[in-house]
RNA sequence: GCGCCCAUAGCUCAGCGGAUUAGAGCGUUGGCCUCCGAAGCCAAAGGUCGCAGGUUCGAAUCCUGCUGGGCGCGCCA
């Protein structure tokens, strides 16, 4: 349960009462009102700015609508004290025994402690993420949108919503024939014809090696001297389908799946661009005009052209946007109209697409479609990720796709294991460059995030082996440490550990609302850090070990709150795709 | 030139749909293992939250302008 969720609605439960007894007028509206932790634990463990935010519409001053409301506050039997502080908030402290409550809460949840149903009346979410050309292997740059989209999935799911994950797959446009003519080279080449250097504005890469030698199993020697208008769409098709099928074994290496793949030139053949283009049109938001060149940075090769265009200005872009090139193809920017309206069709309330940073320009004109077509019904969040710079010892990974020294997505994960990529990749917003650096990632130390963690874990996990062995005599079996006394957990360090414990659900909550998964990653931190504190505290107070001998219900108490602690570690841990550990070795 | 993103401790970063004394890690200094895993813990020092205005009883958080950095800017996807 979101405790946080729980005061709230009895604080605007009470501020009915108050409107009932005249004490503040009727018909305010409550929808400001919140529900914080104070920035100072000694304020309490819940604020909130009732008072504050009511006062101007009730055209009250804040402490005559604070103390009332304070006074029915106190009348809860849960809370310990309520406190009018400085120009009308309201702070509340919780009774002790509201934690242990809490705790028990979590143990008989279990893997499903912080779900709710939250996102349950959201309508059905699209995450699309990933989307690499199909034109080679994945780079590192992938890692982190294929990461942070498989994350941002799982705890929109957590979080009750029902999710679709999905891959876009470029597979029309020039980018798709180039890898045609490559993979017809190497295909030459597989058959015993000097190649020579591969010329530029082909793909150089030596992964169509492989992709040469299937096309010559496929089609032995009949296109090696056929014209390009024969050979390209099958030999095309077949590096694509390669290329994708790489594409899967290294996302499938992560953990990262999709549920649905959608292809480019799919939507072309079945119609989907004319049709999404007509409903625009038929809005009257397509039209034959020129555009203005850009203002201070003129393209040299400029000239006024008469094209189609997108009324994107209507829906707050700042230029209209063409979707016709002058050979009457469509632009990528038609296919995406396309790809949206798909989506849109399809039944999706909620789109969210996850970029690289690189895309930010097209952020607004997408909203703008998806405007147009929703008629403003579909909400699209466009998530962009920065850069991951890659590092060892501090010094830059230096990459380049011609020397051939260029670090894929497979060589990171096979060096430093999938669980630390993805842990890695979630510890810094999705808006803010991140270093990836070997040599830190892999270091067993507080530096490095996944390892203070899943030491944590794994400490809960050696405390209660030894307990089994130690104490023999003590159940401490799930149901047994569901029913300890907790209220013999009293030190303020346990104390701490427990509300750290019970603010779970409304950080997944907050998580999946402002659609930020390394807030996950910052709790767990965070959780981690509240266990290593209470673990040395045992180290100087030996009162305070989690096994005392000769007291079984103590030792089953903390048991308890160890147990829950391992259980929040491992459900955090699970919503961003990390396996817990046990043991580390 | 225009648009988007960013600017918080020496370094790397949380916090940002306002609210009571701004947080963490690293680094620095000093402590804690006969004892549940020291891969850890505790303490000290360190910030006019880029600058200047504005809204507000109250701004790191919202608005405007500026400075500095990243990304992008008509037929590349």
């Amino acid at each position: 349960m979101n405790y946080f969720r729980l005061i709230l609605d009895r604080v605007k439960t009470e501020l009915m009462a108050l409107q009932t007894a005249g004490t503040i007028p009727a018909g305010l509206d409550f929808a400001n009102v919140g529900i914080d932790p104070p920035k100072d634990p000694r304020h309490g463990d819940v604020s909130t700015n009732a008072a504050m935010v009511l006062a101007g519409p009730a055209k009250m001053k804040p402490r005559d609508i604070a103390v009332p409301l304070a006074e029915r506050l106190k009348a809860h039997d849960d809370t310990e004290l309520v406190e009018v502080a400085g120009p009308g908030f309201i702070n509340l402290r919780m009774k002790p025994d509201f934690w242990p409550k809490r705790v028990v809460e979590a143990m008989e949840a279990g893997a499903d402690f912080g779900r709710s149903d939250l996102g349950r009346a959201k309508g059905r979410v699209n995450v699309e993420f990933v989307s690499a050309n199909p034109t080679g292997p994945m780079h590192v740059g992938h890692a982190r949108g294929a990461v942070f989209g498989d994350a941002l999935a799982s705890l929109l799911e957590f979080t009750g919503h029902d999710v679709t994950r999905e891959y876009y797959v470029n597979d029309a446009g020039a980018q798709v024939d180039v890898l045609g003519r490559s993979a017809h080279l190497r295909y030459r080449e597989a058959l015993g014809d000097a190649i020579g250097e591969i010329p530029t504005g082909l793909y150089p890469g030596e992964y169509l090696k492989d992709v040469g030698e299937g096309l010559v199993e496929l089609f032995k020697g009949q296109y090696r001297n056929a014209p390009e208008s024969a050979w390209l769409e099958p030999v095309r098709d077949f590096a694509i389908a390669e290329m994708m099928g790489e594409i899967r074994d290294d996302l499938d290496l992560m953990g990262v799946r999709h549920d649905v793949f959608t292809s480019e030139r799919g939507l072309v053949k079945e119609g989907k661009v004319d049709a999404a283009l007509k409903r625009l049109r038929d809005k009257g938001l397509i039209y034959e005009g020129v555009l203005e060149p850009p203002k201070g940075k003129e393209p040299d090769d400029w000239e006024p052209r008469q094209q189609t265009l997108f009324k994107a200005t209507e829906f707050g872009d700042d230029i209209d946007r063409p979707v016709q090139k002058s050979d009457g193809s469509w632009t990528y920017f038609a296919t995406d109209i396309a790809y949206h309206d798909d989506k849109i069709r399809r039944g999706f309330k909620v789109l969210i697409n996850v970029w690289g940073a690189d895309h930010g320009g097209y952020v607004k004109r997408m909203e703008a479609v998806v405007a147009a077509l929703s008629d403003r019904q579909v909400a699209l969040d466009t998530k962009l990720c920065q850069l991951v710079k890659l590092m060892d010892r501090g010094q830059p990974v230096k990459m380049s796709k011609r020397a051939g020294t260029f670090v894929t997505l497979r060589d990171v994960v096979e060096r430093v294991g999938k669980d630390v990529v993805r842990f890695i990749m979630l510890t810094r917003r999705n808006d803010a460059p991140l270093d990836f650096d070997y040599a830190v990632v892999t270091e067993e130390s507080r530096e490095n995030p996944v390892f203070y963690v899943q030491y944590a874990h794994a400490r809960c996990s050696s405390v209660l082996r030894n307990a089994a062995r130690d104490l023999p005599a003590l159940d401490i079996s799930p149901l047994s440490l569901r029913k300890a006394d907790l209220s013999r957990l009293t030190h303020s360090d346990e104390l701490a550990l427990m509300k750290c414990i019970a603010s779970w659900p409304r950080a997944v909550e907050q998580a999946a609302e402002a659609h930020e998964p390394h807030r996950i990653a910052f709790w767990l931190r965070d959780l981690a850090s509240h266990f290593h504190t209470l673990w040395s505290r045992g180290k100087e107070e030996e009162g305070l070990r989690f096994l005392i001998e000769g007291d079984p219900e103590l030792s089953r108490a903390r048991l308890a709150l160890v147990r829950s602690c391992a259980l929040g570690l491992s459900v955090g841990l699970r919503v961003l795709g990390v396996t817990p550990v046990e043991e580390l070795r």
